[in-house]
DNA sequence: TTGTACGCGTTATCAG
DNA sequence: CTGATAACGCGTACAA
């Protein structure tokens, strides 16, 4: 009839109703103390307006509850939604909610998500590149959590991945297989981030040749990312025999990569993914990669925001980082 | 120091700084009219104790921003997170925020859902199982679009998908390559569900043998749900030569399944997916699928929310309606 | 059983 | 530039 009308307030269902705005009350709130008479007239005049309580009035005299964000790069990379499923889980528990923000990787549009979340939301847990500095300005005072930071990192909460024991795990495992030529298809642009400097580090403790002409770049964290680094490695190196991707999306395009270039995975190029999605099951050879609970990930960041906002210490050591698991399957 | 205590309020603020509450939020808010004095006393009044303006509050007064509930059914399958994306993206267009829930397939959770959103979202959309008459008893009045629901089938606003028409593609290109023996791998439980009736419909047209022997159910809707369901059609059904999953992951396990029976794949038995997961490329051999544009269908829902907030007519017909587009690779 | 009066934390309006 | 005062919409003692 008129959409653009002002909502009804629960005065207006008293008016219509002839009773005071506190009977209304009872009858919406299914207290007892009220005539089943009256609150049946009640009832029917909030419906013919349409009424409903607003959250904010509501929240503001019942301690409403609490809101959560979550900032994740991208929710159509299956590492993500686990993550978001166990923060989603823990904070269900807990009886908060939850809104998500998809950044798409961008630095922009992660502040902009904090420039939303710190008017709108108790905490925020996600993933963000710019510093400290930069992300307390946009925050306004809102307690946050960084996912996939070490807390010696940051003075913010963090969850972290000891990415250094992983990737030890990893090219342990290869070198143990007799491989001596081996690259990095990194995900990370601008700074080393943690995996290529874990993955220099490893190499290097087992005596083999590192320098950049061994690593190279995939911006995309894709399948085709991944096929289109390793068709670069391929390229530089090829006496490359085994490679470790920054994820398993990449990983898994390493592979597709590198049976395209006439190579036979793992016999002549072994390839080892970082993640443990379960896509990596399905693939032909199945993907050996350093599986990371995500779910738990999610968990712990949900952790940490409670012991934030209760001002209690924050979890720290092993039980707020998550160490990667080397799963062996065909692919290396 | 205390994390039990009640949170500061601006009246707080205005007392340590020694000025009214009018002054702390011009302050806060960061409009004009104020001496950088004060300003900047108030401002550190308020980071001593740690103040944050209440949502609530400034909600009522402001008339707060949209936000709307979003419930799907499974997270870990990379279908929901795709139509997830498409509500995020559109969401966010709008400056609305949304909140998740994570149903688990589960109705009872569904309603817990609805619940909670009910009271905390200016709007839901989400897949649910119950009939309109008890989703309506947990909605309070909030508008609600269902996902994957046919207009006719609800007197909520709905998007849907044109399973019919999908099912009808998918069917006709198997009888084209010669089939004549085609079962269906089903997910939906208790009545049939649309796939299920346009399967039959479809198979009869071409004049083709259909009962419940050719069909089984998968409760599971993942790789493990198809390859079970794939093995008891096997064992049934042995001169099947054909099958369509439910969703493109019970295809591919009924991929691993026919292949862990002996049968080649596409040339023994071929198998269709319904979904159009960008897992299905990278699966050996690639998924031949039903694609539905899931990010459309999420964007969709959330157009229709803001045309049932607007009062306005909601979308109806092929706006309304994502028609699935056969893409045939090399499974089927 | 029903109504009155007040407070929740913030912003807007309008004087000063 | 700053400060009273009045909403905003709802819940809850307390009184009728």
């Amino acid at each position: 009839m008129d959409g653009a009308r002002r909502r009804a307030t629960i005065h207006d269902v008293a008016h219509l109703a002839g009773v005071s705005r506190q009977t209304v009350s009872r009858a919406v709130n299914d207290k007892g103390e009220i005539d089943p008479a009256t609150k049946e007239r009640v009832l029917d005049a909030a419906r013919r307006l349409d009424y409903r309580p607003s959250r904010f009035a509501r929240g503001l005299v019942r301690k409403g509850g609490v809101t959560t964000g979550l900032v994740v790069p991208d929710l159509m990379n299956p590492y993500f939604p686990e993550v978001a499923a166990g923060v989603l889980e823990a904070a269900e528990q807990r009886g908060w909610q939850v809104v998500v923000w998809d950044s798409r990787t961008d630095p922009g549009r992660e502040r902009e998500a904090l420039d939303m979340l710190s008017h709108q939301a108790d905490a925020v847990v996600g993933y963000f590149t710019d510093a400290d500095e930069v992300l307390a300005r946009h925050l306004g005072g809102v307690p946050l959590v960084l996912l996939e930071r070490g807390p010696r990192q940051t003075r913010f909460g963090a969850v972290g991945i000891d990415v250094a024991a992983g990737m030890e795990r990893g090219v342990a495992h290869l070198v143990a297989a007799g491989h001596r030529a081996i690259g990095l298809l990194d995900g990370d642009a601008g700074a080393p981030g943690p995996r290529r400097v874990a993955f220099e580090r490893a190499v290097r403790r087992h005596g083999l040749p590192v320098d950049e002409s061994w690593i190279v770049l995939c911006p995309e964290h894709s399948v085709s990312g991944g096929g289109a680094g390793m068709a670069r490695l391929l390229a530089r190196r090829p006496e490359v025999t085994a490679v470790v991707g920054f994820n398993d999306l990449i990983a898994v395009g390493a592979v597709r990569a590198a049976r395209g270039a006439g190579r036979r995975v793992p016999d002549d190029v072994a390839v080892l993914g970082f993640d443990g999605l379960s896509l990596g099951e399905l693939v032909e050879p199945a993907l050996s990669t350093l599986h990371i609970d995500k779910r738990r990930l999610g968990r712990l960041a949900v952790e940490q925001v409670a012991r934030l906002r209760a001002g209690e210490e924050p979890l720290s050591g092993a039980d707020a980082w998550v160490v990667p698991e080397l799963v062996v399957r065909a692919s290396a």
